[in-house]
DNA sequence: GCCGATTTGTCCGTATGTATC
DNA sequence: CGATACATACGGACAAATCGG
């Protein structure tokens, strides 16, 4: 439920973008053009400009106008600075997506769990294992720790199939932020068994590991994602303040 | 020279947080309270609060106020979503940076260099190959190429102070966004020799490419950041929007 | 449950500054 | 120089969520 008009704009301008609406460094029509087309003000339009800006989809340039250098990924690319699902990103890339469990249990944090995790000591947590396929190839391994207080009912066909999904729309919960830390770790065992790696090739992980807070400012879940690291691709706008 | 009275409230108040002001999850002042304080409009408030969250130290709740959810790295961790110089990075995290410069050279961008670059064919460039030691530990070796046009005058003594203070300071040039993906890949001879690494031990690194550019829309640079990899440690904070 | 006070979210209009052309 | 375009800043109005009485 898109309810605010400065995303709304946001949203179709990206759109006009990924479709090639506009030629890569070919400058968008100019802010008072564009109020009129959307029939906003101001200070509405320009938040949806920065929007684009943060994404990296359009660079302003004062007294010149705002030009378009979005490049489409040629590869499948994971974006940062934004929360997308694991089957988002895949049909986002034109892929099909396929996610297995391989263990739902339920577990108590105890000290260690509690420190690596930043759940608090006997939080009870759903501990769920998942293997992520994109087109038939197992890619990702994801451990995830969801609080059960925040979604006591959860099953494993929901698993199965896209939690966000569930705790957004059957459950309400707004998922606002989370803070991801990326590592390269060594493969482990579950690693090898599960993604058919070779040691002899790569001996090592990509490694994301989030921690997500809803609205209520809960931190809802901790997940260790575990990527073959010739097919992770991670990609950020980065954007220089004085 | 921050001359905007929104990036001075921004950086005050990161400041405040950073030096631990507010507890972890506390609130912070209403916006009433701080326009007061700032003797600022609510536009200008709110777009300081704006950039705070986006870094991912505060979190805003409707009705309730916006808590501090910064919590320090324990480890050195590089920040996405920002632009930020090896320098920058290594004093922002109480470390001593050191920079060498292995090689600099000046190419004409071949068909090969060009697909994987991103400069046009013939450009002439910068080539600089350069050590960054932390607490005189070898952790990354970057491979820079440089628009030669941008920066005719370059010199290996200021690539091995900083590259960035010069083009921001000497040149006035300002840097405004940088496109950078990730990804993990198979140890180099070169990488092998200046970091010191057994292959025995880890045989990936994690590498971050990166394409930037100036407030001209020109992209001046074209980077690949290798980094030893159980050093590496990117860190980030994503937003997720309807 | 209701109501009012508080707090954040959205949107508008306007004025002024600065860079480009 | 004037016209155009983006950047900053202010003030006001109303909506939506929360909290306390």
């Amino acid at each position: 439920m898109p309810k605010s008009k400065y995303e709304d704009i946001y949203k179709d301008i990206k759109r006009k973008i990924e479709s090639n609406e506009f030629e890569y460094l070919e400058l968008l029509p100019s802010e008072n053009t564009l109020i009129q087309s959307y029939d906003c003000s101001r200070n509405t339009l320009r938040r949806a400009i920065g929007l684009l800006v943060t994404d990296g989809y359009v660079q302003t340039m004062q007294g010149k106008g705002v030009r378009n250098i979005y490049q489409p990924t040629q590869q499948t690319a994971f974006t940062l600075g934004e929360i997308e699902t694991f089957r988002e990103s895949a049909i986002r890339n034109g892929k099909t997506p396929l996610t297995k469990v391989l263990l739902f249990v339920e577990v108590t944090a105890d000290k260690k769990l509690a420190e690596r995790s930043g759940f608090a000591i006997g939080s009870e947590l759903f501990y769920i294992q998942r293997l992520h396929y994109l087109d038939g190839k197992p890619l990702i391994i994801n451990h995830n720790y969801f609080l059960k207080q925040c979604m006591p009912e959860l099953t494993v066909a929901i698993a199965e199939a896209s939690i966000y999904d569930y705790l957004e729309n059957t459950l309400h919960m707004s998922i606002v932020n989370s803070r991801r830390i990326m590592t390269v770790e060594k493969i482990t065992e579950i690693d090898e068994k599960y993604l058919d790696l070779d040691v002899n090739d790569y001996n090592c992980m990509a490694v994301v590991s989030s921690y997500t807070y809803n609205s209520e400012g809960i931190m809802f879940e901790y997940t260790q994602s575990r990527h073959r690291p010739n097919y992770f691709r991670f990609q950020d706008n980065a954007v220089r303040r004085g």
